[in-house]
RNA sequence: GGAGAGGUGGCCGAGUCGGCUGAAGGCGCUCGCCUGCUAAGCGAGUGUAUGGGGUCAACCUGUACCGAGGGUUCGAAUCCCUCCCUCUCCGCCA
């Protein structure tokens, strides 16, 4: 969300900025909104003044006779004060909506663009192997292997589900387990088990409501949402507190199940593990002082490479245009693994600086000294795996001509040792 | 699900019959003093948001906030209603 301050001095290059993300957003309303929530407060809060003066002169008055005349008039100074409290509500619900549904303004160093097509590359890591056979898409060999099971997940649940069976699903917890280890081990983050389930106040915090419900799987009673990612409960963790600087970064990681209703994607990745109504991911969350941010984004997106790389899997990393970055997000550099099967590479992980964007909306704030004013923080945010996609990378990657697929180094302990996976009974 | 208790400032904890209570007291914290270490002691300060003024920083001032939202009243942390959350006991349950 936007500082409103800041919009008000700056509405031309707001818009500009914003422009900048593709498709015209007309920033008129906010300015008149502003200029009448400031008119109607004024206005309230000098009769409020009023009537608190006058309140305290009645109550020290023992003999209300005397003053029976006040009461009268104050009665009238209530009606209006409740009148203009009724429409100044009105005015800031309208202009709080129109302030959350306001995108992040981009970063400075963000490559301006209007589609992916001029999202930028940074670099590759490791080469895509040389297959002496053709390289059959994830989808087949677990199948086949029996232990990926499109069809019957179907059954019980509908499209764009799946089911993992035997040394699938145990190479499936086992990337979570490594995950977790390598972060928690070796990058000095915090384990964190969140609810699965959150309520709108921290769905907003993080920016998916109110513009996003529609991607969203809903409960009614009660009025719960299963959670996206793990960035909504953990970015949350902290929401309406001020932690103190010493403190600070704080850093996060924490598996759960993402699940998201794929509204607008019918059609796309309609076969195999790359786009399901839920999957695991491995989250990693940041809340770091305002000129770090730039630099702990860079720690965190090298946190996530650092999985890829020790599991050999060969990936880039692009960094996103002002048009391709999310709602929240200023900056954004994706890391794609490549697939053998699909002869490209793909989104494995997205890892984002949301600046105060999420700060503010959630009142997450720190202090730099125990006298000094609260500031807001910055949140970052990234998958440290999405770990069904790193699952059907592994299988691509290093499936053999026979079909099956050799486990790679790093996950045989938590395989107990199997180092291939072969056709299950 | 049933019965009961409760939600006050960073924490603990007072708030009588509604009226100088933004909120006693304690702890913690900050600054200063003192004690040649540590501890103790003394003094001062110590919420957030937002509007206005300002040499726009330290400052002055208005308003709001005592779980959330409504209501009663000239005036509510204090009374009434609804909701949320926490705790205890019973029931149920992984």
């Amino acid at each position: 969300m936007f500082d409103v301050k800041y919009l008000r001095d700056n509405l031309e290059q707001a818009r500009e900025r914003l422009a900048s993300r593709g498709g015209e957003i007309d920033l008129a309303p906010f300015a008149d909104l502003d200029g009448r929530r400031r008119t109607l407060l004024g206005d309230a809060e000098a009769l409020k003044a009023e009537r608190n003066k006058v309140s305290a002169l009645i109550g020290k008055t023992k003999d209300k006779s005397q003053v029976q005349g006040e009461i009268v008039r104050m009665q009238e100074v209530s009606k209006r004060i409740k009148a203009l409290d009724e429409e100044l509500k009105g005015v800031e619900a309208e202009l709080q909506g129109l302030l959350l549904t306001l995108p992040n303004l981009p970063h400075e160093d963000c490559p301006v663009g209007t589609s992916e097509d001029d999202n930028r590359e940074l670099r590759s890591w490791g080469e895509p192997r040389q297959f002496e056979f053709e390289a059959k898409p994830h989808w087949e060999l677990g199948e086949q292997l029996g232990v990926l099971d499109f069809e019957r997940a179907g059954k019980i649940a509908g499209a764009r589900f799946s089911l993992l069976r035997g040394a699938g699903a145990r190479l499936e917890r086992a990337l979570i387990n490594f995950m977790l280890d390598l972060h928690t081990d070796h990058h000095n983050y915090v384990e964190i088990l969140p609810p699965f389930m959150v309520n709108r106040e921290a769905m907003t915090g993080t920016g998916q409501l109110p513009k996003f419900e529609d991607d969203l799987f809903h409960l009614d009673d009660p009025d719960f949402f299963l959670i996206p990612t793990a960035e909504v409960p953990v970015t949350n963790i902290h929401r309406d507190e001020i932690l103190a600087a010493v403190d600070l970064p704080v850093c996060y990681t924490a598996y759960t199940p993402c699940f998201r209703k794929e509204a607008g994607s019918h059609g796309r990745d309609t076969r195999g593990l790359i786009r399901q109504h839920q999957f695991n991911k491995v989250e990693l969350v940041k809340f770091v002082v305002p000129e770090e941010s730039d630099r702990e984004l860079e720690k965190l997106l090298d946190n996530a490479e650092e999985v890829l790389r020790q599991l050999q899997l060969p990936y880039r990393v692009v960094d996103l245009c002002t048009g391709d970055i999310g709602f929240s997000a200023a900056r954004t550099f994706d890391i794609e693994v490549w697939l053998p099967g699909q002869q490209a590479y793909r989104e494995i992980s997205s890892c984002s600086n949301f600046r105060d964007f999420q700060a503010r909306r959630a009142a997450i704030r720190f202090r730099r000294e125990a006298k000094g004013k609260p500031e807001l923080v910055h949140t970052l945010n990234g998958s440290g795996l999405a770990v069904g996609r790193t699952l059907l990378a592994i299988f691509e990657n290093y499936q053999q001509k026979d079909g099956s697929v050799v486990i790679p180094e790093v996950l045989r302990p938590y395989m107990g040792g199997l180092e291939k996976i072969t056709a299950q009974g």
